[in-house]
Parts: C-alpha cells; sequence; structure tokens
DNA sequence: GTCATTAACTTGACACGGCAAGTAATAAGG
DNA sequence: CCTTATTACTTGCCGTGTCAAGTTAATGAC
C-alpha cells in the first residue's frame, strides 16, 4: 500500500479513490500489527513448545472434541487451513506422536485424526503461556470500551470479507 | 489459541491467566482478520497485477523515492522483510525487468535496487484498485469514532511488541 | 602496511504450502 | 447392477522463504 509521506491530504478531504490521514494512520497502524503480531504469536509458540501457531491450533481443536477425533475436512476448515497444508501437517504431527490416524469405520474415503496422550500434552502444557501472550500484547494495552470496540470493528471487517462464518456449527 | 466453546468463564471473571467473554470474542474476531485480511489483499493484488504483496510492497517503496533507488538493506527494513527473501525478490523483479540491481559508487559493498520505468507502471497501475480494496474492506465498515479507534489501539499493540518505530527516518 | 573484524549482500540446502493430478470409496442415474 | 459423478484425501512438483555459510569490500588495531 502506497502511503504518501508528504504533506499530502487536506484534513477534509475525502475523495472516494484514497485515504484521508486518519484512515492512512489506522492503515498503517493496522498493516504494522498484520506483519508483526502473527510473528510475534508464532515466535512465542516456537520458542516454549517447538510448535508452530497452525500445528498448535490443529491440537487445540482436536483437544476440544470429546473424543479427541476430527476428520480431516473440519478439522482443516476449523483450523483455518486447506486440505492439503493440514495433510501434511498431520504427517508431521504423526511422526512425533501427537496423533494418529484412523480409518473412519462410517465412510471408508475419510481419514479421522486422533489426538494421542502425548499430544494432549503438547497442547494444554503451553496453553497457559500464549494465553498470557495474548493478553500482553493486546488485552493489557486496551482499555474496556476498546476491547469492545475491536471486537466490533473485527466482525465488521470480517462480514466485508464474507469470511465471518469460518467456523460451521457442527 | 483455546478459546472454550462450552459456558465457561462468569462474566465478572478476570483471573490473570485466562481471558473472560468480551476478551475471548474479540480475540476470535481479530484472529479471524489476522488470517483473512492479508489473504484478501493478496488475492486482490495477485489477480490485478500478477505480484503478490510483498513483491507491491518493495516495488512501492522504490517508488516513493526521488531516484527510485534504495540500498538493499535498507529496502529489507522499509517493505518488512529479510535481506535473504528481498534478494531472492529482487532477482524475480529484476528477471521480469521491473528493477535492476548496480553497484554502489560510494560503498562497493553494496548493492542499489533501481525502479525501471516498467516498474513504475507495475505500481502505479494497481494502486487504486489496491486501495479502493482497502477502503472497501475496512473503512467503508468503520464509522469514524473506529477509525480513530483502530489507530490508537494498534499503536497501542505495537507499541507492546516493541515495533512501533519499524521505519527509520533515513 | 597488514591482519582481524565487521558489514552487506548472495547462495545452497532444506522446510513448507499450493496446485493439479491421482486414488479410493460412496452416491446417483438409468 | 453397472456406469458415472462426487467426495475425501494424498502426493509429485514447483515456487517461495529461512538459516547458515560463503564472498567481497570497508574499517580498526597495531
Amino acid at each position: 500500500m502506497i502511503v504518501r509521506r508528504d504533506a499530502g491530504t487536506p484534513a477534509g478531504s475525502d475523495e472516494p479513490g484514497w485515504l484521508d490521514q486518519e484512515e492512512a494512520h489506522a492503515w498503517v497502524a493496522l498493516a504494522g500489527v498484520l506483519v508483526a503480531l502473527p510473528a510475534a504469536l508464532d515466535a512465542q509458540l516456537q520458542r516454549d513448545a517447538g510448535i508452530s501457531h497452525f500445528e498448535y491450533q490443529v491440537l487445540a481443536m482436536l483437544s476440544m472434541e470429546p473424543d479427541r477425533t476430527l476428520r480431516m475436512t473440519r478439522l482443516a476448515a476449523l483450523a483455518s487451513g486447506s486440505l492439503t497444508r493440514l495433510s501434511r501437517v498431520v504427517d508431521r504431527l504423526d511422526k512425533r506422536g501427537w496423533v494418529c490416524r484412523q480409518p473412519d469405520p462410517t465412510d471408508g474415503r475419510s481419514t479421522l485424526a486422533v489426538l494421542t496422550d502425548a499430544g494432549w500434552e503438547k497442547v494444554v502444557d503451553p496453553a497457559p503461556g500464549h494465553v498470557a501472550e495474548v493478553r500482553r500484547l493486546i488485552f493489557d494495552q486496551l482499555t474496556r470500551g476498546q476491547v469492545r470496540q475491536l471486537h466490533d470493528i473485527g466482525k465488521r471487517v470480517l462480514r466485508a470479507m464474507g469470511t465471518e462464518g469460518l467456523v460451521p456449527p457442527t
């Protein structure tokens, strides 16, 4: 995104094709967060548990199922990744002994990913640190009102992208 | 990040180690934005200009220099990427004729990346569409007050990450 | 002046994710 | 039933990014 460095747009301007100063400032800040926050969270998880954020997400989603089991396609959707990516990640997690694959008895096409006991520990163990990091970087910095605003702003942007309901109910 | 699906935390709770409901909702929304917004912006640029967001960033930073020239290290910092990554990207952009490398006459170690005329067009051409997409997905969805809140929230989070001043003045 | 250190990249080997093609099992039509 | 279509994955190939090591040039110490 180009943000003009020079004097630029007069404060009152609202040509539809450009961003005014307030918008430009907000955009710069948001773009910074978009780059740095995922990197920071990934780094914390990598440091404390030797695992990527996506891998953690996969383990976490399995850990929330009563039987610690999910079909690949559904797990991919829950973790917000492609099926290919999930397949590769489950390969790795399987090799490290944190999940295993099982054939689905009710449908021979589908594969079930099951969280092992070691995998359960791998998700429970770093969770407090991960939550603490999210709290430290975000919520400790914001007022109550800003937390609510953040929720509303996020919802609106997600709605505009048509990505609101990524997580199907069941 | 684990967000409990069941009834969970009582509304007034503020155990330091967990997120209360408002925070959890805000976090879910933010996490969604963190995943979907970069993907959406990348997709738009890829569709309209056949270029990644990082490549665009590189061209855009060069386009803002008076002589369309930057040293590799500084360009990497401005585009928020590693030097290795930049080196590879400049390879590609060079092959496509949008930038070229020149030896720095004042320091034999450093390399100058220079934007060509074709590269200038490649950055000017998709800019309106890119800005329009940012406006459509974000600023058209928000009130004036929310734009200001977004700016403030972003600044606070960046400060907590120690990543506020990514762009050195000169 | 010479040698060690530092700086500024570049490059090779590897990890990761995407796309398209392949495989196997179920569902749908006639 | 038997054929065709669809679903649910998996895999080969490729592009991209990272880390560590290599290269070349400038700087500092003596």
